[in-house]
DNA sequence: GTCTATACGACGATAGAC
DNA sequence: GTCTATCGTCGTATAGAC
């Protein structure tokens, strides 16, 4: 295989922000083309299935960079600090709340993200809740706490990217760690 | 203008129901006859602007729906119970969180939805906003406390789109009151 | 007001030269 | 590996009969 004259991480990644900020439907070959700047049937070279298969490895590597903001809730440690640790990973992954999400703008239009999205969401709340359970939490109280943190920064991300206000976005990052841990 | 066989409110609900779900881009014309049960050439002849008028149709819709859920936040009375009104109108309008939140589908995708969302946010922001100042918070807490509010909602509706569980929601409707008046 | 038929353009995808 | 050129399809929109 020659060598390309665009990495493949730059390459996924710039069609990944294409994916989140227009949809499966509003993602044109011609907008991938532009923002990638390959030529359409360079983008069908390194992707052979299409659409499809770009949303596969933009996910795929979505679910490699989560796990990396996640890595820190399956080791041992104080909760808290752990929390920290992942609420900055999801900070980074997030661009400071400027990159809109990706499981949003697939489980808009069609595609096949939907059930991607929510099994994304399903591994985001197993890390968070293994937090919460360490800080003591019942499974009760840890379940509800794990998807109102997602929320709460899920809500922002989708207000920053309506109304450009990252406030709420920020305090979801900073209070994370409070969430999941009820400050022990 | 002879009668239609489908009333002119219940068209808009369709429709809207298609570009809550499928964005802008996805809701194709042929997905909207589906829906609708008109033919692709009725349509047009209810919005000679097309999919743009449809927009514009569903969004004087949804304002005007909105402003009847928020009624409650501009008139005199005790805060926390002006906030469970509100809720409760927002609930309906959510249809219990099964609604998918037409503000984020329009995000998504290109359309001239993007600055229609900001503005919805923000009157709705508004509103909230004299709820939280009557409870006496300042300016800044209730700024915080608003957009805090309403990312938990949308977030909750994200949640429940993308994995079905609705707990999120639900909680984000139910805490509403709490969040705009400290309990005041 | 709604339907069938159709024009026209945009988009997804492919072939072949470089 | 990337580009130009091109084909088929789907989708938007319109025309005209009922």
């Amino acid at each position: 295989m020659a060598r390309s004259t665009i990495d493949d991480d730059t390459l996924t990644d710039a069609i990944a922000r294409v994916f989140s900020r227009f949809g499966f439907a509003g993602a044109s070959i011609d907008r991938l083309s532009e923002e990638t700047g390959l030529g359409r049937a360079s983008l069908y070279h390194r992707y052979p299935g299409g659409k499809d298969e770009m949303v596969s490895a933009i996910i795929d590597r979505a679910t490699v960079r989560y796990g990396k903001a996640l890595a820190p809730a399956f080791v041992d440690g104080p909760p808290y600090a752990r929390a920290q640790e992942v609420a900055k990973g999801l900070n980074e992954y997030y661009n400071n709340g400027t990159q809109s999400c990706l499981i949003v703008a697939l489980s808009v239009s069609d595609g096949d993200g939907q059930s991607e999205g929510g099994r994304c969401v399903e591994a985001w709340a197993d890390a968070l809740m293994l937090i919460a359970l360490d800080a003591g939490m019942s499974s009760v109280e840890a379940d509800a706490a794990v998807l109102d943190a997602i929320a709460a920064i899920e809500g922002g991300l989708v207000i920053a990217a309506t109304s450009g206000k990252t406030g709420a976005y920020e305090r979801a990052i900073a209070t994370l760690p409070e969430r999941l841990t009820g400050g022990r």
